[in-house]
DNA sequence: AGTTGAAGGACCC
DNA sequence: CGCCAGGGTCCTTCATAT
């Protein structure tokens, strides 16, 4: 996000953090994980070329199965709405349009307005911390009620498309559009443009929208989208993007289509991967030099020689 | 010996 | 001044029991 002064905030978490039981803890496991990475170095470091290529034949026939079985006929399509409580409470409250909002408390906060993101203020961070970052920061408690009335609306929403639609959070769902798209022959661009302007006509929220042949590359897509990707992905892909697509309340639109999905991935960062989090990125990256999409494909060898059968064919699921 | 199930981590919102 | 959630899923690891 633009205008945060990543420095700054990075700072100010450290100093506010530094001695506490907390901040102990987290010493205490980036301890651990350093171990586990200096074991998984010395375990590469023993394996022969007899080995490696071995384990590149198995893995070879596994990415091709799994290539072969990939489902490029559903269309589906992930929706997130922005800032969902924090869009809520100023729903409710417009005098706090435009202000730096949390939701939660002191301890914690669960939701930040994107003009309070504009100070390094996110979800998930004590509200200390988070007052500290930006002192006119407004907190607004959390109430749940609100929240499930409002997620219940948009649900009645996802229910026309796709009756069997996954809602995983509140503000999060899955839809499978594949039969809306074929019964009224429109486009999953045309769905999902029409999916944002109903939520926002119901509920006066925005959302975005993530459309991809299957779930996670769907949600993929959101979370570029929601950092603002939007521009640099459509030029990519040479995509018209909607002109009336702003960062929050945005959609992306993947085809269905085998070349596309691989171009997709290839050079994106790992870590934009739903499953994989801030450790198993360092792990990755620290003992086999991993960081997009393409080298997990790469070094499927090696992955298969040091990790289990079942994360291997996870980080392989596109 | 392989299975299973509890406990603990990582991850997500 | 001190304050770092709570609820869920999935994966890995580790096996006795006074």
């Amino acid at each position: 996000m633009e205008g945060v002064d990543k420095e700054k905030v990075q700072r100010i978490i450290y100093e506010m953090s530094k001695g506490s039981k907390y901040f102990e803890n987290e010493k205490r496991k980036e301890a651990f994980i350093k171990q586990k990475i200096e074991s998984l170095r010395a375990q590469r470091a023993k394996l022969t070329e007899k080995d490696i290529s071995h384990f590149q034949m198995i893995v070879n026939k596994r990415i091709l199965e799994l290539d072969g079985s990939r489902d490029l006929s559903k269309i589906w399509l992930h929706t997130d709405m922005d800032a969902f409580y924090a869009a809520v409470e100023t729903l409710e409250n417009p005098l706090l349009k435009g202000k730096p909002l949390a939701v939660g408390g002191m301890s914690m906060i669960c939701t930040a307005s994107y003009e309070a993101r504009k100070y390094g203020v996110r979800a998930a961070m004590p509200g200390f911390i988070a007052r500290k970052l930006c002192p006119e920061l407004i907190f607004v408690p959390t109430n749940f009620g609100k929240y499930t009335y409002y997620s219940e609306k948009t649900r009645n929403v996802f229910s026309k498309y796709d009756p069997d639609y996954i809602a995983t959070s509140l503000d999060e769902a899955y839809l499978e559009i594949t039969e809306i798209c074929k019964q009224r022959s429109i486009s999953s661009e045309e769905v999902a443009a029409e999916l944002r302007n109903t939520i926002y006509q119901e509920t006066g929220l925005t959302c975005s929208v993530g459309v991809a042949p299957n779930r996670m590359l769907a949600k993929f897509e959101f979370q570029l989208v929601e950092i603002g990707y939007t521009d640099l992905i459509a030029l990519y892909w040479n995509i018209p993007v909607c002109s009336d697509i702003n960062k929050p309340n945005g959609q992306f639109i993947l085809p269905n289509d085998r070349d596309a999905v691989m171009t997709f991935i290839s050079s994106l960062p790992i870590r934009k991967v739903g499953g994989i989090g801030k450790v198993t990125e360092q792990i990755l990256r620290e003992v086999l030099g991993i960081s997009t999409c393409t080298e997990i494909l790469q070094k499927g060898a090696l992955l298969h020689a040091l990790f289990s059968h079942c994360s291997t064919g996870w980080y392989f699921r596109y």
